[in-house]
DNA sequence: ATTGTGGCCTGCCCGC
DNA sequence: TGCGGGCAGGCCACAA
């Protein structure tokens, strides 16, 4: 699913949607619209703009408009960006490849013919227009060691819940967790707050690693315990079976063995 | 304030 | 071959 480095691909993708004049905005579904805005309401403000900065905070796009508002773009666990026909991402875990244009939510048709569009399948995603940037926390691919310990601060929350708490640290999903987690050899239900600190430099080190390896690979689903993360699978490291849990809310796959 | 839970969305996969 | 029930997880509303 869509998490940092998706995200990632989609604001490359989106820079060659810069500096091209808006001149229709197709928004037919309005439950895709997020914080009150209405399909009107994002018509008038975007038509016959440009797009000139293609951001991302974690997984949350931005698409600054040349004297006018931003746009936020937010994909959910099944959302592509298609800029003119091309997809940022080839594969994507969960979601679906097929071309179907009913599943185009929001467009933006530019007035040299071409358009870059959000495509959602199940519609977890959504559009909004100056979305609250200070809601995010430090994004997952820059965080100092000492913006990772405070957003882990003194929690006993699970380890991993506060990890994927956007607000604290913004760009970790489920996929990215488990694997940091795997690749710092730390348990996900610990304490937030129980981390020594050659185990929190070690989670810094990880985290970093992980999002930069898998932007390069090209998703998050090509981490090394994405492959055994399902019945059965077990630990490429030291070939224990993994533990299935809920953690957080969300399925947990990790070694009982070295993860402690 | 912090933490946990349930519901929403719907395509896809599995078993009958 | 068709059908129905689970399942996936990011996000948000709500409860304790």
């Amino acid at each position: 699913m869509p998490e940092l480095p998706e995200v990632e691909s989609y604001r490359r993708l989106g820079e060659a949607a810069l500096h091209r004049e808006v001149a229709e905005v197709v928004a037919p579904d309005t439950w895709f619209l997020k914080g009150g805005l209405t399909p009107e309401h994002l018509v008038g403000a975007v038509t016959g703009r440009t797009f000139d900065v293609s951001r991302r905070i974690g997984k949350l796009m931005l698409l600054d408009t040349d004297g006018g508002p931003t746009v936020g773009l937010r994909f959910g666990m099944t959302g592509r960006l298609l800029v003119d026909g091309h997809a940022g991402v080839d594969e994507l875990e969960y979601s679906s490849v097929r071309d179907e244009p009913a599943w185009d939510r929001v467009t933006f048709r530019f007035a040299d013919g071409g358009d870059l569009r959000i495509r959602d399948p199940r519609r977890l995603g959504g559009v909004l227009l100056d979305p609250d940037e200070g809601r995010l926390g430090v994004d997952a691919l820059t965080v100092t060691p000492a913006g990772l310990r405070a957003a882990l601060g003194a929690s006993t929350a699970p380890l991993k819940a506060r990890l994927m708490d956007q607000g604290r640290v913004a760009g970790v999903g489920n996929l990215i967790a488990d694997e940091t987690l795997y690749r710092a050899g730390l348990d996900p239900a610990r304490p937030a707050g129980s981390l020594a600190p050659a185990e929190l430099r070690r989670l810094h080190r990880a985290l970093r690693a992980t999002v930069s390896l898998l932007i390069e690979r090209g998703g998050s689903h090509t981490g090394d315990l994405q492959q055994a993360r399902r019945p059965g699978g077990t630990c490429p490291r030291d070939g224990t079976a993994l533990l299935r849990r809920t953690v957080g809310g969300r399925t947990t796959w990790s070694c009982p063995r070295h993860q402690r």
